[in-house]
DNA sequence: GGAGTGGGTTCTGAAACAGAACCCGGTCGG
DNA sequence: CCGACCGGGTTCTGTTTCAGAACCCACTCC
């Protein structure tokens, strides 16, 4: 019986941190999910509605965000007793992971280029996500971030593409 | 609101750029792969001993990752001919989604606290993420989002959350 | 010419996904 | 007080996807 986990340990030992979240974000929908909420969808029925989603699977995920702390499940009234789920604080934090995905998707993921563009509240330009240094007060790209333990990140290609400067973030 | 939608329509128009990218990506191991990658990782048997993938499911993703755009294969060396794997600018340019994940896996994700920071290389602090307005020249959080079409982004709960100032960016 | 290496493919069987259809407590209109 | 309806699910079916052994093949090295 393949339980959990066997003796072997799935190779990479201490990745697990993200692993661990991917199991729990990693699929088709829960990101969906997560950004319906971010837009202000609160019920299951409009998940569904928005979202396109299967109603047997939405059940699962909301559970599974749930559990997770990513949402909670609220009554918002009773009598007709009916439930609501919002995002929590945790919920809120995936904004960045959010976003950095629709810039992804906008610049190269291929599909039409989008009907909304998310800009800085106060003055309505543009926002721009970047990587921040609070020592040197300054922002900046993938080549310039080095992992602690375990060897660079970022360490692109030394050869072969016909690539990029990328010094500064890649906009 | 939820308007009548067309009986054909997968539900949500508009929303396909991420749906679209989510269709790629959105799975337990396509973001790990690229992790990897970024790591420097490069050749199959290397993919799938990192990662403890099966060897079926890492040909279907890395053949898809390529068709997508987000990987290359090249030759790096004729007569016993072989392959590599390696990361085209667009799949670089996926490290914020990666960072903005492995951020949040450490603060919210419930796994061991990680055994690798990310820091600024030139001057080894660790780095943030945040959102930047280059016309404010400043640095903020996800609730100073606006979506330009289609209703805030960010639109946190009203009540429930004893939550964050989130002025300036999220810590 | 046998072992090894890199990069896969082909089998299996288990799990996740997708879609109808059904259910159930409550409220509303007549 | 009966039937329709609504929000929020669960149960039934398939169909893909995942996962793991095992196998394959071109090539090199010894």
């Amino acid at each position: 019986m393949p339980t959990a986990y066997d003796p072997g340990m799935p190779a990479s030992t201490s990745e697990s941190a993200i692993e661990h979240t991917l199991r729990v974000l990693g699929d088709r929908w829960s990101i969906l999910i997560v950004r319906a909420a971010l837009r202000g969808i609160r019920r299951f029925d409009d998940f569904c509605d928005d979202l396109g989603i299967a109603r047997p699977i939405l059940t699962t995920r909301l559970r599974r965000l749930v559990d997770h702390g990513v949402m909670v499940k609220v009554a918002y009234q009773e009598h007709p007793l009916r439930h609501e789920y919002r995002l929590t604080e945790a919920g809120i934090a995936l904004s960045p992971v959010l976003v950095a995905l629709v810039r992804w998707s906008e610049e190269h993921g291929g599909g039409p280029s989008s009907t909304t563009a998310l800009v800085h509240a106060p003055c309505g330009t543009e926002l721009e996500q970047a990587f921040w240094c609070r020592r040197c007060r300054t922002t900046f790209g993938p080549t310039a971030i080095r992992g602690v333990e375990r060897g660079p990140i970022g360490d692109p290609p030394e050869d072969p593409s016909p690539d990029v400067p990328l010094g500064e973030r890649p906009h």
